[in-house]
DNA sequence: TCTGGGGTCCTTATACGA
DNA sequence: TCTGTCGTATAAGGACCC
C-alpha cells in the first residue's frame, strides 16, 4: 500500500479525493510521513520537513497520522495475506512478504499472477484501498517489483531475467543502500548494479565492510536466499519526543526523561516484556545525537528502576546549548523479570505503585483538557448533523466537514463553539460498508485486473530461496 | 522554519576472564 | 609469572527502513 496513510485519509474523507494530501507531524519540527500522489506532483515526499512541504504545496490538506485507524486497515490486509500462506513477514503496517509456495497458493508464474491479481481485488473489496503486488523468486526482487508496480499495479520478475533487469539500475535501488552508502559508492565510480557486480566481492568488502560488502555483492548478482520469516521477536522498545523548541532548563530535561522512562515502561509492560539495558538518547540543539546506556544485572520492568537508570545516564550528558529531542529505550529483552526469579518481598510491590499511577493518567496524558481539544482530521459526531471530521480549530471555534466514506459529494462545512455539547469525538467509520463476499462460484478470475480506480499500495510476494521462482509445489 | 518516531543491524573500541 | 590471544559483553555511533 503506497501512500498508505494519505490514501486511507482520502478514502475516509471524500472531499480530499483527488486532492493533494500530506500526512505527518504538524508542529514546527514535523516531517512528512506520506504524501498523496497529487501532492507528490509538487515535489512533496516522505521524510521532508513539513515547512518545506507547505512551501511547495501551500494548498494541500495537512493531517496528523491516525495510527489506530491505519492499524485496523492493516489488520484486514494482513488477514488476506495469511489466507494465502502461513509465511507472512510484515515489514510495516503497509507492506509484507508472502511465501506463496509455502502456502501452496502458487507454484508457477501463472498461478502466482492469478494469486496476486485476486489479492489486489480482495484488498480493494475489503478495504476500499488499492495495493500493488510484486512477484519474484526472492524477497529483494519481489520488493523491487512492488516498487515498480505502484501505484495500483502488479509486476512479475521472471526467473532468468533478473540480472539483465537489475544491471542498469541505480545502486540505490538495492535494499540497504541509502544516501551514505550511495554517495560512498558513487565517489568510487560505482553507480549502477552492473558496476557493483564488476567491482567484485573483495573490493566491496574492502569498501563497505564484511557484512555489507558480502550482502551487496550477492544482491548485485541477484542472489538472495533470505527466507520469508513470520513473526520476528521484538529486540527493543523505545519512546522519544522532539520538542517544538529546544529545552535549556536542566531540571525540565530531567523531568522529561522521567516521563519518557514511564512511557517506555508502559509500552514494555503492555508487550509483556522486560529488559536489561536502558538507553538514553539526546539530540542537541545542533542535531548532534548521542546515546548513553547501562546494563543491569537482570531484566526489569520496574518503572522506578528504569527512571533511576535514565537519570544516572543523564548525569553524564552535557546539555548546555539546549536539547531538541530526548528518548528512553530498553533492549536486551526477556519475557520475565529478575524479580520473578526471586521471592517477591512485599516491599517490592510497593515499588511498582508509581507505574499504576502513571498508567492511569497516561495514555492521553496531555495536560488535562480543561477545554476539549479538537484535533484536525479526527472524526466527530454531531447530534444534529451526524458524522464528520475536524477541519480546523482555534479561537474557541471548531470547523467540521460533515461527510462519511460513502458520501458521493464533498460534505457541508459548519463551525461550532469548541464547547458545543452536541459535538463529540467519534471513531473512524469503516471505509467499506459491508464488503460483499463474492458468491463463491468455482472460478471468479475475470474478477481481477480491471485496473480499478485509484491509489496505491504494495504487497510483495517472494518465492522462497532456492531460486526457481516458480516450480516445486 | 531544516531535519519525526519506531525500529533493525553492523562496526568499532574497550574490558575482562580463560 | 608474564604476556599475548581469543571469545564474549558492553558501550557508542551510524546507516538504513517504513
Amino acid at each position: 500500500m503506497d501512500a498508505f496513510f494519505a490514501s486511507a485519509e482520502q478514502a475516509s474523507k471524500p472531499s480530499l479525493r483527488g486532492k493533494a494530501v500530506v500526512v505527518g507531524g504538524l508542529g514546527p519540527r514535523g516531517v512528512v510521513a506520506t504524501a498523496s500522489y497529487e501532492a507528490r506532483v509538487f515535489g512533496v515526499h516522505s521524510a521532508m520537513p513539513m515547512a518545506q512541504a507547505r512551501r511547495l504545496a501551500p494548498n494541500a490538506a495537512y493531517l496528523v497520522p491516525r495510527g489506530g485507524f491505519y492499524k485496523l486497515i492493516s489488520e484486514q490486509v494482513m488477514g488476506l495475506l495469511h489466507a494465502l500462506s502461513p509465511l507472512v513477514e510484515p515489514l510495516s503496517l503497509d507492506e509484507a512478504f508472502v511465501d506463496l509456495e509455502a502456502g501452496e497458493a502458487a507454484w508457477d508464474e501463472a498461478s502466482a499472477r492469478l494469486a496476486g491479481s485476486r489479492l489486489r481485488a480482495d484488498i480493494r473489496a475489503v478495504t476500499g484501498l488499492t495495493g500493488s503486488v510484486g512477484l519474484a523468486a526472492s524477497k529483494m526482487l519481489a520488493k523491487i517489483a512492488s516498487e515498480q508496480a505502484k501505484p495500483d499495479g502488479l509486476v512479475v520478475i521472471e526467473p532468468g531475467t533478473e540480472r539483465a533487469l537489475l544491471g542498469p539500475m541505480s545502486v540505490r535501488t538495492l535494499p540497504g543502500v541509502g544516501p551514505a552508502t550511495g554517495d560512498h559508492l558513487r565517489r568510487t565510480g560505482i553507480s549502477t548494479v552492473d558496476e557493483l557486480a564488476e567491482a567484485g566481492e573483495d573490493e566491496l568488502v574492502r569498501l563497505l565492510g564484511k557484512a555489507h560488502g558480502h550482502a551487496l555483492y550477492a544482491m548485485a548478482m541477484a542472489h538472495d536466499e533470505r527466507p520469508v520469516v513470520a513473526a520476528r521477536e521484538t529486540k527493543s522498545v523505545s519512546v522519544e519526543d522532539t520538542y517544538d523548541v529546544d529545552i535549556h532548563d536542566r531540571v525540565r530535561v530531567g523531568t522529561e526523561v522521567q516521563r519518557l522512562a514511564d512511557r517506555c515502561v508502559r509500552r514494555l509492560r503492555g508487550a509483556g516484556l522486560s529488559g536489561r539495558t536502558i538507553v538514553l538518547k539526546v539530540r542537541r540543539y545542533d542535531f548532534s545525537t548521542l546515546t548513553r546506556s547501562e546494563t543491569l544485572r537482570g531484566p526489569t520492568d520496574d518503572p522506578g528502576v528504569v527512571r533511576e537508570a535514565a537519570a544516572r545516564l543523564l548525569e553524564a550528558v552535557d546539555t548546555t546549548g539546549g536539547v531538541r529531542l530526548l528518548g528512553v529505550g530498553v533492549s536486551g529483552l526477556a519475557d520475565y523479570t529478575q524479580e520473578d526469579l526471586f521471592a517477591q518481598a512485599a516491599g517490592e510491590l510497593a515499588a511498582l505503585e508509581p507505574v499504576e499511577e502513571a498508567e492511569g493518567e497516561a495514555v492521553e496524558e496531555q495536560e488535562a483538557p480543561a477545554e476539549r481539544r479538537w484535533t484536525s482530521g479526527h472524526d466527530v459526531r454531531h447530534a444534529d448533523f451526524g458524522h464528520g471530521w475536524v477541519q480546523g480549530s482555534g479561537l474557541g471555534r471548531v470547523t467540521v466537514r460533515f461527510e462519511t466514506p460513502e458520501s458521493e459529494q464533498p460534505g457541508r462545512v459548519r463551525t461550532f463553539r469548541t464547547d458545543d455539547p452536541a459535538l463529540e469525538p467519534a471513531d473512524p467509520l469503516p471505509l467499506v460498508t459491508l464488503a460483499p463476499r463474492r458468491p463463491d462460484g468455482p472460478d471468479e478470475d475475470s474478477v481481477d485486473q480491471a485496473s480499478s480506480v485509484p491509489a496505491s499500495l504494495p504487497k510483495s510476494w517472494s518465492g522462497n530461496g532456492g531460486g526457481g521462482a516458480t516450480s516445486r509445489p
